[in-house]
DNA sequence: CGGATAAATGACTCAGCAGTCAAGAATGGC
DNA sequence: GCCATTCTTGACTGCTGAGTCATTTATCCG
């Protein structure tokens, strides 16, 4: 054997990638852009790529992979320690608002289609996988009885998917980080008030009072 | 003079663009393709439009300034017969989920991104106002204390509107047509649910019992 | 009917860009 | 140092498809 590759070679690649794919969208993006922000030959591209597509399934992939594994299943039936839940809850949505703040770039970018219709799909599953999530926890409050028994539980889950759906939207287009646990603990009271029982919208203001105050001490 | 021009020609051209780029997207349609089915010459296509981009931002233009037109207002504070109101509300947003019903095709595609970015700014803006308006139907309500008054009116008006923008998509995709009203009418009482005071959701639910009655005589 | 005028056609031009590959550069082993 | 080997390069090929325009076709009018 003789020259060894360099190995900073593909990373280099996929960075400029994801820059080239961010500003242009993968139709409009131009591989020779890539090679030559990541200081490279273009044909360099080809050695770790067979295809201009292959590249952005890898980092679309990676990254759609990466938001699957936010998802967070509610507990079996059986009483529970609401507030621990409620921590729990707030805690996990701001670990994920995080993350597509860190990665608002190819977020973005998907969420405004900019992956083609071939890659829609990554999306329109991810979105479907956390409404089905959405839509458990909601049977799982009904079951409770912490949730009003009268909702239809699958065009909700959809209406409360979409709430969050568009605050992902908006952060990931805000050039300054927000304030997501501001952001999100509101959420969470419009989502105890829309579909919590008027038992557990009183519970839920006391639990918030508790953790509000415990962090501020 | 002499041959006078085929006054079919533009909106079989139109008709046929429509098709073709629903299917396919702005960037992946093909000029012949359209022609094609428009049963015309290739050349016949720039004799109505200068290009590609300005057939579709004729369809896509014409599409949403009659969306923004379904926009509509709070009434000026002060006493009001909530049940008439309600009764409007749900009326206007079927005609809207109507209207979003009947163009589907179209609306899909800009929904989910297929018309490039170069017209991505034109669904973005169409849900800023529809954003917009549910924002000061907020503080609307609010004034008139049949809303909480704890609510931070920006983020809860982008998560109600993120919520119709989900059922949008979902009706969007749909082949049948789907119960519209009863949507619609579950998306009220969740909004009245997220948003009212407890003794407005009250008033709701009888406005709706009333509202049922009247409906089923 | 036949000349004037304007519409319609589709073969052609040309630019852009993905992907290739022969030539050249770098490295390891001896 | 020199050869064998593998990596790297970028000029080149080929294709796709937007947009053009000389030619053909249809209609009007005297």
């Amino acid at each position: 054997m003789a020259r060894p590759q360099d190995p900073r070679a593909k990373i280099e690649l996929l960075k400029a990638a994801e820059a080239v794919f961010v500003e242009h969208g993968l139709e409009r993006a131009r591989v020779e852009e890539i090679t030559t922000r990541a200081g490279r030959s273009k044909g360099s591209f080809y050695l770790h790529f067979s295809s201009k597509e292959e590249a952005f399934r890898q980092i679309v992939e990676t990254l759609v992979a990466r938001l699957g594994s936010f998802v967070d299943e509610p507990p079996p039936p059986g009483p529970v320690d609401l507030e621990v839940l409620l921590r729990r809850q707030l805690e996990r949505s701001i670990e994920t608002f995080e993350f597509l703040w860190m990665n608002r770039g190819v977020v973005g970018l998907l969420m405004s289609g900019g992956g083609s219709a071939e890659f829609g799909y990554l999306i329109v599953e991810l979105e479907q996988q956390y409404r089905q999530m959405i839509e458990r926890w909601l049977r799982w409050g009904m079951a409770q009885g912490i949730y009003r028994n009268d909702m239809d539980a699958d065009l909700i889950s959809l209406a409360l998917a979409g709430a969050y759906d568009s605050l992902a939207r908006r952060v990931v287009k805000e050039t300054k980080r927000p304030d997501l646990r501001g952001m999100l603990l509101e959420m969470e009271r419009f989502v105890a008030h829309a579909v919590g029982t008027p038992e557990y919208i009183a519970q839920f203001d006391s639990m918030v009072n508790n953790l509000e105050r415990k962090r501020n001490s």
